[in-house]
DNA sequence: ACTTTTTGTGCAAACGCTTGCAGAAATTAT
DNA sequence: ATAATTTCTGCAAGCGTTTGCACAAAAAGT
């Protein structure tokens, strides 16, 4: 606060060890918090750093061997509440430590996903959160001979490659959605699965399927739509639903956005929710609880997934001896108002 | 892809210089597209790149005085939509650049925002974003010393400093949901701030008060309530008005979230919205339009915000000649469902 | 043909820090 | 008292770039 170098006007580690009495080496090492240092040399460089306000420049910091103390954080886009939860949940974590984030979106373009993690390996992060990335196998070995400790979010990680994971209790989840449904009574069952190169939707869609079959009914193929967790998809699968000769009286989607998307559809095509057809979302992201009715879903604990996938990274860069960790977490079915028993919709047939 | 760097497993400038056949310095400048190299020479040094896969490394670059490539973002928080539509838009149109984005929200530690700032001026950023800032006082001035170009988001910027600025219309979009308001017949109607040091807010209640007193009615300071944008304060503000002897016939929130947290009250209370009280917003968050009734609201253009002022810094860390600009974008009036004439009201007391 | 200017390239010195090595000082063991 | 440890501090060599300076080569003036 009180002087300034002159050449660049940033405060660096020889100023403080100019004003300090002692080498710059010995500064460094208070900064870092190196045991050999005289409890009163340490107590004298640091007031000497109060008094000229020295901040660390992580860019010579890193480069030369330190941290930078930054994780690096890639995801698909920001553009539905999943990913935004996510975020927040690191973000709370972050927030706590003395680390910042750099959060960067790949959208469509697969190219620059994998240029941007050796960019950033190599030169700008401690360590990296994936959200469900698309193109993992295209970094994982970068990863790896960098040393760079990561985890996967939402991702079981790939085969032959042991990844710090966190995920959620797909297959469960929709399992207990389907079993709820059908013992509200619905035996005819719609389900719209996410995108199903992408391992929880294929979790899910096996955890209905399995529902299904368990209670003695059976898959049919006709009430299975491809989506991709968004709200078209979903839209687009609850009219081809409808428009069955034999509609369901019930559609599990697996993500709520595309739930919102064929609640649309139904309200569209002049049906009601839940008295015509009863819907399931998953994920539980805030809007599910802001719309009417309001929507049942099976609820991850995104942001507790983003808070320990952060901890999980901070740690590994604090002590990258620590064993890697698949951690899973449960889902919860929240039931809200968008289920019932089919006996009064208009799709149910006499037995 | 095919070959490595012995040492620490990065192809450098030095190994893309052998390779070619040239200084390293020579890599530099096709790296940086300086303009003195031969093309021929240009062409082996990249060809030379490819083969070994070379990315530069930032913190070098950024330390020996070229860009970091990074801008920074600081915010309150991640928790409210208002905010992270503002990173929607920033996110939209970094994606179009060579850029990354570092995000930190300073939640409410006062000490860290400028700590912060100097940290990634001194180190890590070349331009900075700032959306709604508490204590900018406390580091405009390194801001300005490292020229490190900057843009306020939703701040009006502080006297004395000229600050490239982006806002909205809040005077004026305050002014015209108060006048649709009494246009449709209310004549009590309830304010609920925002919080009040921030110039948006001020702005806000300015602009109800003016519509107020041009339409010839009396300020009336029982109807104003100070709130700080959140919900609970909108509850809270709400309960408040319910217990007045004449309580008003509509609520004007100064965010949206604070709305939702009114209509929680009147909710919870037994009134109806918007038959006994209407509701209005500011700021159109998604949310605005999933809740039942849909909220009449003041929309402000966020997205739109972040992205033009992600145009602006990056425009000026190219070109840091660029002159300071200010600029402020129109709020557009959303009527929904939340108000109407307050002729059946409860509160409606005969003329 | 001979300056002058424009291009093109290399060397070396930063940028601000970390860290291995070596030696000095203080502590403990013998 | 002397040797062996442990603690403390400084020096110097990097980390991977950018960039000013010097000089060579090519192009343009005269």
């Amino acid at each position: 606060m009180t002087q300034e170098n002159q050449s660049t006007g940033n405060v660096t580690i020889v100023d403080v060890a100019r004003e300090a009495g002692v080498s710059y080496s010995t500064v460094s090492r208070v900064v870092n918090n190196f045991k050999y240092v005289k409890p009163d040399t340490r107590e004298r460089v640091e007031a000497a750093m109060d008094r000229l306000g020295y901040v660390a420049n992580l860019k010579a910091r890193s480069l030369a061997g330190g941290r930078s103390q930054v994780v690096g954080m890639l995801l698909y886009e920001l553009d539905t509440s999943y990913h935004v939860e996510i975020v927040r949940g690191v973000d709370a974590e972050i927030t706590n430590s003395e680390y910042d984030l750099m959060l960067s979106t790949t959208h469509k373009r697969r190219r620059k996903e994998s240029a941007y993690v050796t960019q950033l390996t190599q030169g700008m992060v401690d360590g990296f959160l994936f959200v469900l990335p698309r193109y993992l196998e295209a970094y994982t070995e970068d990863l790896d001979r960098q040393q760079v400790p990561y985890v996967l979010i939402d991702h079981p990680g790939i085969d032959g490659i042991k990844s710090n994971t966190i995920t959620a209790t797909n297959w469960q989840g929709a399992y207990d959605a389907t079993q709820y449904l059908i013992d509200l009574g619905h035996s005819r069952i719609g389900f719209i699965t996410g995108t199903i190169e992408v391992a929880s939707a294929q979790e899910r869609l096996a955890g209905y399927q399995s529902a299904i079959r368990d209670n003695g009914f059976f898959v049919d193929p006709e009430l299975i739509c491809k989506g991709d967790f968004l709200e078209d998809s979903g839209y687009e699968a609850a009219k081809k639903f409808l428009s069955l000769a034999e509609p369901p009286t019930a559609i599990f989607a697996s993500s709520d956005v595309s739930a919102f998307g064929a609640i649309r559809a139904i309200d569209e095509a002049g049906y009601l929710v839940p008295q015509d057809i009863s819907v399931v979302g998953f994920d539980d992201v805030p809007e599910s609880s802001y719309i009417r009715p309001r929507l049942t879903t099976v609820r991850q604990p995104l942001r507790e997934m983003g808070q320990l996938a952060t901890r999980m990274v901070l740690a590994r860069i604090e002590d990258p001896t620590l064993p890697v960790e698949q951690v899973e977490l449960p889902t919860v079915l929240i039931i809200r108002d968008t289920c019932q028993s089919p006996v009064d919709s208009k799709f149910m047939r006499a037995v």
